[in-house]
DNA sequence: TGTACATCAGTGAACGCGCGTTCACTGATGTAC
DNA sequence: TGTACATCAGTGAACGCGCGTTCACTGATGTAC
């Protein structure tokens, strides 16, 4: 029944989500307006109503669209590297200069992070639900040992620092200031994940 | 020549200042117009030119403010503690619940870092050397050892895993995640302040 | 295969609104004598 | 001490502009027969 070309509309939508997940993480949730991000999809602004009902569904759904390509990013960047050898490519990878340098296409929370903090609470929910494949993946290829929710929380520890370095990193004007955190950064999320659980500081 | 009241224009830039930096980190730096504002401070959005030359300008002089409030805030609340559960007492109150709650208060960093990122060196630059006093607090009552530049290197990272640790509990909905957020995240710090440097992982 | 009709993604003018900035002004606070 | 004048922070109308959303429309793509 009226089946007309859902496949044409699906790769439409799928169009403005991929722009807007792009732009929002460049330019920030708040600056990037509908007519802009239409135009990038090569349509007209009228026609954002078929797809979404309004500014705020568009949001909470290509927030979860980049969560996902962010899994993808480093899904693919681990996949041709020894199982013990992952975490590490994991780390090096977050922290290295090009992540740095293009917000647009990485992180979705180091872009994005206190922007989703002051959405609705149903599309920070929908938003982690989608993140935690990234928090999983870490935590997959953390050091074996401790139960799957230690090794979950670990994941996120990790997964926190790693974030913080990296907005330093882009906020530091000073290049060696910004060398020295990924190094030291590299160093210390690799201590996190080997570092004894509770109770491991003074 | 020509004092006029010298003072009396200084308290007004003041109180704009402190309210721009309180509404920034509240609703993004994006989202705060000179009209709101100004009328926060008691004022019409035309006088606004008296005290900035434009907005950018306010953005800078807000940002450089409230790096130095964030710096008041945590010195304030490790003043009136031994000196060797100054850096203990600096991490609890860095992820304590009315840190993450209230984010117009708090950290900076944590509030604003992606919007930071995207402005100009000038600004971020202005910004860095402000924010420099807090990472200097942290590394003045990190545990004893290691040089200058390595001490600051390690406060570096030990802000940055806060940092990121707080925006994650800001993001998320689920109460128990976010108690073991701020747990593991303690723990993690002082880990962090701890361990061996340089190499320290696998 | 050809024609009539239905669907609906996409168009673009229009809505009310808030934005950053400018500018002629007002009126309280200062100085000069 | 009282009066004339200067300064300038603050006022609020006005500028051009982009915002999110609505809606009458168009025209390409589908189905019916």
């Amino acid at each position: 029944m009226a089946k007309y070309s859902e496949d044409r509309k699906r790769e439409a939508r799928e169009d403005i989500l991929k722009h807007a997940a792009e732009r929002f993480r460049r330019d920030g949730i708040a600056a990037v307006g509908v007519r802009p991000l239409m135009a990038d999809a090569g349509l007209t602004h009228g026609g954002f109503y078929a797809h979404f009902g309004s500014r705020s569904d568009l949001i909470a759904a290509a927030l979860e669209y980049a969560a996902g390509t962010t899994l993808d990013y480093f899904h693919a960047a681990i996949a041709r590297v020894p199982d013990d050898e992952k975490l590490g490519k994991l780390v090096a990878t977050y922290l290295r200069p090009v992540h740095r340098d293009h917000m647009e296409l990485g992180c979705t929370v180091s872009a994005l992070a206190p922007e989703i903090a002051r959405e609705s609470d149903a599309t920070r929910e929908r938003f982690s639900a989608s993140n935690e494949g990234l928090i999983g993946l870490i935590a997959e290829h953390l050091p074996p040992g401790g139960g799957a929710g230690e090794r979950l929380e670990r994941a996120r520890i990790l997964f926190a620092s790693m974030l913080g370095v990296l907005q330093l990193m882009r906020i530091e004007t000073d290049p060696a200031t910004a060398a020295s955190l990924a190094g030291a950064g590299r160093t210390a999320a690799m201590q996190l994940a080997h570092a004894p659980w509770r109770e491991g500081g003074a």
